[in-house]
DNA sequence: TTAAAATTGTGTCAAAATAACACGTTTCGA
DNA sequence: TCGAAACGTGTTATTTTGACACAATTTTAA
């Protein structure tokens, strides 16, 4: 039966649960931008120990008396300069030897930012940068594993529920989205197919203006409806219409 | 910019994280069972503190030489006697002032069992119950919430994988599938179109026996194509044709 | 012995969604 | 001004879905 339920048995509110290891919690953060063109991540080039000179996520440890979701958006904030920023929790990762120093469990998130609007002097200053994810470099720890996993539940994610929307400016096209779509899962898509697919979603609006940045053809700018957004946001449509099924 | 990264700068193996906290980790597990009938919690009536006599999930603290995963299965085998039981992690739960006595990290997971499968003397040595999810009393802690959104999980999950399965015996009829759906979704279902939409994914295999418990028609006793439900897994399917979208 | 009731297996058909593909328009610059 | 590149919209055959009908099996009661 081992330690499972290994409450002692008291009233005194002071007294602590006996037996049980504490140990520290940590929030690793898998940060995902889209440029326009390729999928990226922020990642860290470590300036202290353990494993200094070397890849890794962004992290940091929970405190006595913070919640966890405030601490996610602390880090995130810390790292991005953005507050509000769109998150999942992918996992958490315990393997006991993961962390060399001392026993460590970990809670992985994964966030989408828009690349432009985020703070690049704070990335800076944490001596993070964009990577795309096919330059992708080995990472410390545990970390390439939690990357892998993230990717697997985006596509995951953006194939149903439209969170993809969280990697692009306000006012955005619809060949912009299109290229997003496919960077995520990596694969081409019809653009005829995939102009209907959206549009009988009902989530973008016309704004009426269009991107003055095109050398061709100026492709119409929408913007989401966030109203719907949010009450469609459980509602699972594919997004994914030609592949990944 | 508070804690974040806030690791010390050392090589010596020995020296540990400065300034974080450490904290008790538990792992709490929402446990879904099926009876042909109605879908089932098994939940504990506490013989122990704190909040001795009401009712809450199993739980159990990570040990220090204990890998997450391992500590899963033992604290599922503790309490339905099983090993190898699906389960899933659902959410880490965090909150400052969620366990009276001590700052305590919750790592949840639900997991899905055979209810007739499982080891009711074990559950009973812990003092735990099945209950209906429609008796559900109220729950010690945030564990209410916990199964709040597991039941959402567990609905979201069933309708795109075929985890439902997990929840009957080896050898199951097309009917008692069904009834099994319409518990998980509390929804009823039209026989024909599911059973169509079941049979389409080729992922049951025709024993030749039939239901001889039944007092009408007898039905077909379908068991699971594993090679098929493991290689499948992850292309996903609308299991839920008529309902729940 | 037979008819009724309950349950199971299979089939039909119209409507909707999907996948593959065609055509015309806008924009810039050669 | 003409061609290339990119954008917006339309067509059509096929597949999938949702709403049904009907026949077969088994037990029970008349």
């Amino acid at each position: 039966m081992s330690q499972t339920q290994n409450y002692i048995d008291t009233t005194a509110m002071f007294r602590k649960y006996a037996h049980s290891a504490r140990m520290l919690l940590a929030l690793d953060s898998i940060v995902f931008g889209f440029d326009g063109e390729e999928l990226k991540l922020l990642l860290i080039k470590r300036n202290f120990e353990p494993e200094k000179g070397k890849w890794s996520l962004m992290g940091g440890f929970l405190e006595e008396n913070e919640d966890l979701e405030l601490a996610t958006n602390r880090i995130l904030y810390d790292l991005t300069g953005l507050k509000d920023v769109y998150f999942e929790e992918l996992k958490a990762f315990g393997k006991v030897d993961r962390d060399p120093l001392e026993r460590t469990i970990s809670i992985c998130f994964f966030a989408l930012i828009n690349i432009h609007a985020h703070d690049q002097d704070l990335a800076k200053a944490q001596n993070a940068f964009w990577i795309s994810l096919k330059d992708r470099p080995n990472l410390v720890f545990d970390h390439n594993e939690m990357v892998d996993l993230a990717l697997e539940r985006l596509r995951y994610r953006a194939a149903l529920h439209p969170i993809g929307f969280e990697l692009l400016p306000e006012k955005f096209t619809i060949p912009q989205l299109q290229k997003l779509y496919e960077a995520i899962y990596d694969t081409p898509l019809d653009r005829r197919n995939f102009s209907r697919k959206i549009l009988s979603t009902k989530l973008l609006i016309d704004t009426g203006e269009k991107n003055e940045n095109s050398a061709t053809k100026k492709a119409i700018l929408y913007k989401l409806d966030q109203t719907k957004y949010q009450s469609q946001f459980n509602a699972f449509h594919y997004f994914m219409s030609d592949a990944s099924r």
